[in-house]
DNA sequence: TGCAAATATGAATAGATGTTCATATAATAT
DNA sequence: ATATTATATGAACATCTATTCATATTTGCA
C-alpha cells in the first residue's frame, strides 16, 4: 500500500460513506440474501428508489439523496427503465467491507 | 448475516470510526510496513502517543483523543510501560477494512 | 517533596452531516 | 395537453464531530 494525503482523503470519504445507518440499510437491502429469484449466489439484486424506501422505512427523498452519494462513491450503480431507476451494488469491495465490519461487530458483542 | 437495528448501529459506529483522516493516519502509522525490526510479517508494531503525534504531524491532545475513540471501538489496544503508553492495532479486521478500502479507492482512480 | 515527562480530559467552537419539506424534472399514459 | 408516477434537487435546520486550548493526572526521578 502506497499511502499519501490524497489516498487518505479518498479512504476517509469511502469509509464515511459506509458509516451511516440509513446508507447501510440501503446497502443491505441491495445485498438481500433472502432473494429467491435466482439460485446464483452472485445474482445482481436491483431495486428502484421507492421499493428501497418502503423496505427500509425511510422517505423517498432521503433515499434518493443517499443513493446519489452512494453512487458518487462508487458503491452502487443505476439503470434506467421507463420512469423507474434500478439501483444495485457496484462491486465486491462494498460487500467485503460490510462483511468484515459485520464480523468485527459480532466479535465485539462477546465481551460487552 | 443477521441484520437488525442494533447491528446496523454498531456497524455505523465502526465505519464512522474508520472514516476519518486523522484516525486513518494513526492506524497506518501502527501498520507501518516499513518497520524492519522483525522479519515476521505479523510483527506487532507498538508506538507511544507522542511518537504517533510526531509521525503524523498532529498535536498530542488530538492523537490522545482519537486513540481513546479507536480503543473504545476495539481498533487498538494499549500497554503501559512507565510513563509511556504503547498502542498497537487490535485485530485483523482493522487491517482488512483498510486493505479493501484501499483497493476500492485505487480502482476508483482509474476512471476519474 | 518537588520537578519533568507523557498522557488524558473537558469545555468551547467552527464546520460538516443527516433529515425534512417543498418543489422541480422526466417519462408514461389517457 | 394534462395527469400521474417515479425520482431528483435545493434550501433550511438541528445535530454531530474534529480540533484546539488550557489544565489535570500519572509516573519516574532528583
Amino acid at each position: 500500500m502506497y499511502i499519501n494525503e490524497h489516498v487518505i482523503n479518498k479512504m476517509q470519504d469511502t469509509l464515511k460513506l459506509a458509516g451511516d445507518a440509513t446508507r447501510l440499510k440501503i446497502l443491505f437491502c441491495l445485498l438481500d440474501e433472502l432473494d429467491t429469484s435466482s439460485s446464483d449466489p452472485h445474482h445482481l439484486i436491483e431495486k428502484c428508489v421507492n421499493d428501497i424506501a418502503l423496505q427500509i422505512g425511510c422517505s423517498q427523498s432521503l433515499v434518493s439523496h443517499q443513493l446519489k452519494d452512494l453512487k458518487d462513491g462508487d458503491f452502487v450503480k443505476s439503470r434506467k427503465e421507463g420512469t423507474k431507476i434500478y439501483y444495485s451494488l457496484k462491486d465486491e469491495h462494498v460487500k467485503q467491507i460490510m462483511q468484515i465490519t459485520y464480523e468485527h461487530v459480532l466479535e465485539g458483542e462477546h465481551h460487552d
